[in-house]
DNA sequence: GTTTGGATTTGTGTATCCACTTATCCAGTC
DNA sequence: GACTGGATAAGTGGATACACAAATCCAAAC
């Protein structure tokens, strides 16, 4: 479980901060759920103080919020939100994928094909289907060098995430996506920047509806 | 001067997030100073508390840099980060414009030409260049009605303006951009979201190199 | 003149405390 | 039985206190 910030201290404050996230990320604390600083301070140990800082980050970065003297809830997103975040992220990984394109080489392939076989087995190694699609974007993203872009599409993916646990959950198939990130790495191996960023735009824009229609139907 | 974030709470964190906003916005709080609590704190007549939050808050944002136990100071972009922020701003003003261009209606276009006369005129009702060229962005950026998205090319704004400021008080003349601008309405008249699309992008890109370069002279 | 080590100062991080706001509950009323 | 209002509980926001870390300064040693 990574952080979406880029150092890691080893202070009060951080570790709260890696608890809620945590705790959102997985499920565990689902949208609309109120959290409690004095609660949380108790299960990490420590007070209230550094837990209501980590608060004030995670509502920064969408994933919480907080108003004035009503606590701090863990965000929902309605369904135009979803499609929103959708359409942020097609434009920023498919800047990311652009510039990531003339960097990769044959180890960066090797890799790709090494974390679509391992999204394709079902739950080695303690990660499930979601984060290690996570994985595969992220790893993408990275060979653009550009260090905020790459936070910023991190941040969206932990905004989502929980919505695609959920449906995953409960969608009958475990998405039969898998051949579709195939075509993705084949049209990559091409070189074409501009190429790839409008495959890996259409790619991510084709997720949206049928997840905002789960959303949607399960009533947020 | 408007805030980043949706809702104005009459807090003391609220009042402390926009006092230091508003000191880096306008350049009072160069990057690269260091903040101290204690006396921000007495500036506005509240505790370090609430201060303290406010600063977790603008180190999400990417506006100031928090190490644990050596304070906060402003963030500083180096030339590559300035160059990295254009990029992700010309893809998402991109996005948002692509998907305000079939909203626009007569008003709009009225309101985008106002907003370009008073660019033009030099310094009347307290706002700078800098920030009636923010406006003119927004205004634009805003007819997409996607909350999120515009929040986080906002964001984009703040950390560039300034560099902005200090770049346009260096150089002889005040950008002779104005004329981009109009070709910018222009352009969206036509109603072609793609063309639209495309004209934002160039647009913001063609600044970037200028900006990082003078950057680059002055020494960061 | 430069370097080293330690006192001093400054500032940070967290816990605790108190005032105040909001939520909950319950009894009385219609 | 539903509604109102007030007591009570729960929780939030902010101030203060204190322990600790880092930076600074200065003097002694080389």
């Amino acid at each position: 479980m990574q952080t979406i910030d880029a150092f890691s201290a080893s202070t009060a404050e951080e570790e709260a901060y890696r608890h809620v996230l945590k705790g959102i990320r997985t499920g565990r604390f689902r949208p609309g759920t109120r959290l409690i600083p004095e609660d949380i301070a108790n299960e990490i140990g420590m007070s209230r103080m550094p837990v209501r800082e980590a608060f004030r980050r995670l509502s920064t970065e969408g994933l919480v919020l907080i108003r004035p003297n009503r606590g701090c809830v863990v965000a929902g997103l309605t369904t135009d939100e979803i499609y929103e975040v959708f359409e942020i992220r097609s434009v920023l990984e498919g800047l990311a994928v652009r510039l990531a394109t003339p960097r990769f080489d044959a180890d960066a392939f090797s890799e790709l094909d090494r974390l679509l076989a391992r999204m394709q087995t079902n739950g080695e190694g303690g990660d499930d289907w979601v984060t290690r699609h996570r994985q595969f974007h992220e790893y993408l993203c990275s060979y653009s060098q550009r260090p905020k872009l790459i936070r910023q599409i991190a941040r969206l993916h932990v905004t989502i995430e929980p919505y695609l646990r959920i449906w995953l959950h409960h969608a009958e198939k475990p998405l039969s996506a898998d051949e579709e990130h195939r075509v993705i790495i084949r049209t990559l191996e091409a070189g074409d920047p501009i190429a790839a960023e409008a495959t890996i735009e259409k790619h991510i824009l084709e997720t949206a509806p049928a997840l905002a229609a789960f959303v949607a139907q399960t009533g947020r």
